[in-house]
DNA sequence: TCGATATATTTGCAAATGCAAATATATCAC
DNA sequence: GTGATATATTTGCATTTGCAAATATATCGA
């Protein structure tokens, strides 16, 4: 077995960590955080969604989730409403600031996309994600049972 | 612009996130963390490196390794050592109790690498690395000025 | 040798995180 | 309808984290 930075899960935390850190700081001048761009974009998305869904598809632990959107609702930047259908469920909708500030991440993200992605062409990038993905899934396999994740 | 799910930082820091936390939870019966894997595959490598090279090679913050190897003494599995050249400098050599964990973890860290890339032929392996690796540098050209890690 | 500056590590502290317990509502069986 | 069980969200709490300040040692210049 060769040195540390030969093993997968080593080489992905790191770019990975780093890829959020920096983000994180790019974003921090416009007040927003990783966590607060993911659930803008999730929104954007699609509005409306319950916490747990949002959850799932932003990887953010429902908990932590919690607490980001009580700040994010002081900032105005959403807004949760309780589900008529079914009054356990509360769906967050994006407020006006919301979006504002989602216009404003958003040239941001693509410049992240491109400054990672540089010197990868059209194939390399589409390989590179589908990559991850499969990735992602294949770790199905290693999951603790009870509490795998969509 | 797509979805969340589209974007590569989100999908790089998703699987690196995922892999982190499973390969965690799967060493925690041996007493072990993913950091601490991280510093005995550095030693393993290179045996008594100083606290500033194991930041730099394990990616884990000095002063998050400065608890960290704390708590790795308690347990015996390295030992900190004044260098005589330079008394600033405190190198890190690993323990008999540090090497045993060391082989005991280096099947899981296999088992790991081989299911994360389930389905990859030798190729797509060595490309992804690559990709990786390029992607990390890459980040360079983003990080904030003053804290330009190696 | 003394002071100034540089480098290496540790400590203080506050924010983020995630698990588990608590709470609230819903649904099912009877 | 009532109690038991299931689902959704929040709260409690302990751990981890990383920045910035503090400490320790080194080196350089006068």
């Amino acid at each position: 077995m060769g040195p540390l930075g030969s093993y997968l899960p080593y080489l992905l935390n790191r770019a990975g960590a780093r890829i959020a850190t920096s983000f994180g700081e790019a974003v921090r001048p416009l007040g927003a955080t990783l966590q607060i761009w993911r659930v803008l974009a999730a929104l954007r998305e699609r509005d409306g969604q319950r916490m747990g869904d949002l959850s799932a598809t932003t990887s953010i632990d429902v908990s932590t989730l919690t607490r980001l959107v009580d700040g994010m609702e002081k900032k105005a930047l959403v807004a949760r409403r309780r589900d008529p259908e079914d009054a356990r469920v509360v769906v967050l909708h994006v407020a006006p600031e919301g979006r504002r500030l989602t216009r404003r991440l958003l040239p941001i993200a693509e410049r992240y996309e491109k400054v990672a992605l540089q010197g990868f062409n059209a194939e390399e990038t589409e390989q590179l994600k589908a990559a991850l993905r499969r990735l992602y899934v294949n770790m199905d396999g290693l999951e603790s049972p009870h509490k795998a994740r969509g």
